[in-house]
RNA sequence: UCCUCGAUAGCUCAGCUGGUUAGAGCACAUGACUGUUAAUCAUGGGGUCCCUGGUUCGAGCCCAGGUCGGGGAGCCA
């Protein structure tokens, strides 16, 4: 089998190709197919002089999605997607498609998710599944050259690991069960046996969240060293994000150009990533401390009239471009391409008007953070919106950390948890820290979360025998892939999304 | 759970202060066109205006309740 990826070795040659109609023009003796294989596309065409009348009517008649096998000349061609054309001497018919419902146009999210198992098809979903692919190879990649043993943690669960989130309950044999919400646990129990592990399983949470950022399942990626502390942990979070975004920069430039991802940011992982206290970080997202001589409340005025300034275009746009309608003299092609654009303009005006919204909220939230609580979503955006790159915070107030988080001996009151926010608004992608190692004081915060000791027995045996310090973090994969590929919604970087109301397909 | 916006053709949307027979583009079908890249031309089919109730001479439009969806808060990766 020969595939389009292997097109640039064939060229001149006469090849033979399956596989389907993405889309297609006609006009009087030609067809142009826009010709689609899974390993990628490219453009066919079908000559009447060629083919003879009964495979061109074939072709002309055929409908989007059908499938094909065709075979022709392989003819370099710069402007064509892929760089190269066929130019069909023969095609056949495999089955011919029903009326497809998604069309070379734009359509709602809703309509699209409906049809997910038709939409990965399309060339966007095509390019966000094969860097999604990438990222997961190259995390294997990572842990597997240091020696890191993969595991897979259980599903199913007895207990509550962090406690405050809602957990999807089970019935097993008559026992609640709960579905897992982090291998973390079972992970420290395997580094003790193997020393540097990662488990890279599905994790669930009941969380009914409407939003860009979350998903009801997703994958998350774990590991835990024995004899890490916090230091090497953060060394190795940053080794691991700028491994996993490097290899994608190399190995997925066409599917990068594809999602026309600016990789100005994702570049700047290769720099030294930003570390800083939580104590820190709470001054400058009270904009008490500026960075490179700009507040957060500067930033954040920035940001409003740039927005404002975005919006002022637009609008400048669709005015320009109804004038254009209006006038009368275009012809009827170019009207409906003015009034496709115009709508794509519209849906626009509508992201940057939500965005103007939120941040009279964010500058609130920024100037009256409470020092001592969690992050919120809107103050890590105004957090890393300050740097530009990966942020590191780490030492967090012990209350808003999970019970097995070690305090930090020379900073009471403080664990040596780590968070690692990705820029341009994509928050909290990895989140770990170093294990507390004291049997008395975890048993002290298992009660203070009010979780059942009963469960946690066996995790008090790993600092019975043989206690060592050790750390870990977790990834959450889908957020990675949305950074990454510059998604507007987490919903797009897995195959097929579980969130709050939708199970199907 | 709360705040906020929305539901009109297969899809994306328009529909004025309530008023005859609800529109456009895309898609689809038919025909014309020799190189297209969401930009040619013509013709055609296509509607339970989310549901229930109310106000009114009259409701796609107003009111109430519900269902579903978008965005956000909380919570989180």
């Amino acid at each position: 089998m020969l595939y389009i990826k292997d097109l640039p070795k064939h060229e001149g040659q006469e090849v033979e190709l399956k596989g389907w109609n993405a889309q297609k023009r006609d006009s009087k003796g030609l067809v142009f197919m826009t010709f689609r294989d899974g390993t990628g596309f490219c453009q066919a065409v079908i000559d009447l002089n060629v083919v003879g009348e009964t495979s061109f009517e074939a072709a002309k008649r055929l409908p989007q999605e059908s499938s094909l096998s065709i075979k022709g000349k392989v003819i370099k061609d710069e402007r064509q997607i892929g760089g190269y054309e066929i130019q069909v001497s023969a095609l056949q018919v495999i089955a011919e498609a029903e009326d497809y419902p998604i069309t070379p146009k734009e359509h709602g999210v809703d309509f699209l998710m409906d049809k997910r198992h038709l939409w990965l098809r399309s060339r966007r979903q095509w390019a966000i599944m094969r860097t999604r692919n990438e990222i997961i190879y190259s995390i294997h990649r990572f842990f597997q050259e240091r020696g890191f043993v993969q595991m897979d943690a259980p599903i199913f669960t007895g207990n509550a690991c962090e406690g405050t989130t809602t957990l999807f309950e089970t019935d097993y044999y008559g026992e609640p069960a709960y579905l897992s919400q982090s291998g973390q646990l079972y992970g420290e129990a395997m580094a003790m046996a193997q020393g540097l592990i990662y488990t890279f399983g599905p994790t669930f949470r009941a969380e009914k969240s409407k939003t860009r950022r979350h998903l009801s399942e997703f994958w998350m990626i774990e590991p835990e060293m024995a004899f890490y502390d916090l230091k090497m942990d953060m060394d190795l979070i940053e080794d691991f994000v700028r491994y996993v975004v490097s290899s994608v920069l190399d190995k997925c430039k066409e599917e990068l150009k594809v999602l026309e991802r600016d990789t100005t940011y994702l570049e700047k992982v290769r720099e030294p990533f930003i570390r800083m206290k939580y104590e820190d970080a709470v001054s400058v997202i009270r904009g008490e401390k500026d960075v490179n001589g700009r507040t957060s409340l500067q930033m954040l005025a920035d940001e409003e009239a740039a927005l404002k300034d975005e919006k002022l275009k637009l609008e400048a746009e669709i005015k320009e471009r109804e004038e254009k309608i209006a006038g009368g003299t275009l012809k009827k092609g170019e009207i409906n391409f003015n009034q496709n654009k115009i709508d794509k303009l519209k849906n626009e005006i509508k992201d940057l008007e939500e965005k103007l919204s939120n941040i009279p909220q964010w500058l609130n939230s920024a100037k009256n953070f409470k020092r001592g609580d969690d992050f919120g979503g809107s103050d890590e955006t105004v957090l890393t919106k300050m740097f530009g790159q990966p942020v590191m915070v780490y030492n967090w107030p012990q209350e808003v950390k999970a019970f097995y988080m070690k305090e930090d001996e020379t900073d009471k009151g403080y664990a040596k948890g780590v968070d690692l926010l990705a820029p341009e608004g994509y928050g909290e992608v990895v989140g770990g820290g170093e294990r507390e190692t004291d049997i008395e004081r975890l048993k002290r915060k298992i009660v203070e979360h009010q979780l059942p000791m009963s469960a946690f027995e066996w995790y008090l045996d790993l600092r019975k025998f043989g206690n060592v310090p050790h750390a870990g973090f977790g990834l959450g994969l889908e957020r990675l892939v949305a950074w990454i590929c510059g998604l507007q919604h987490i919903r797009e970087t897995i195959p097929f999304p579980r969130s709050y109301g939708r199970l199907l397909p």
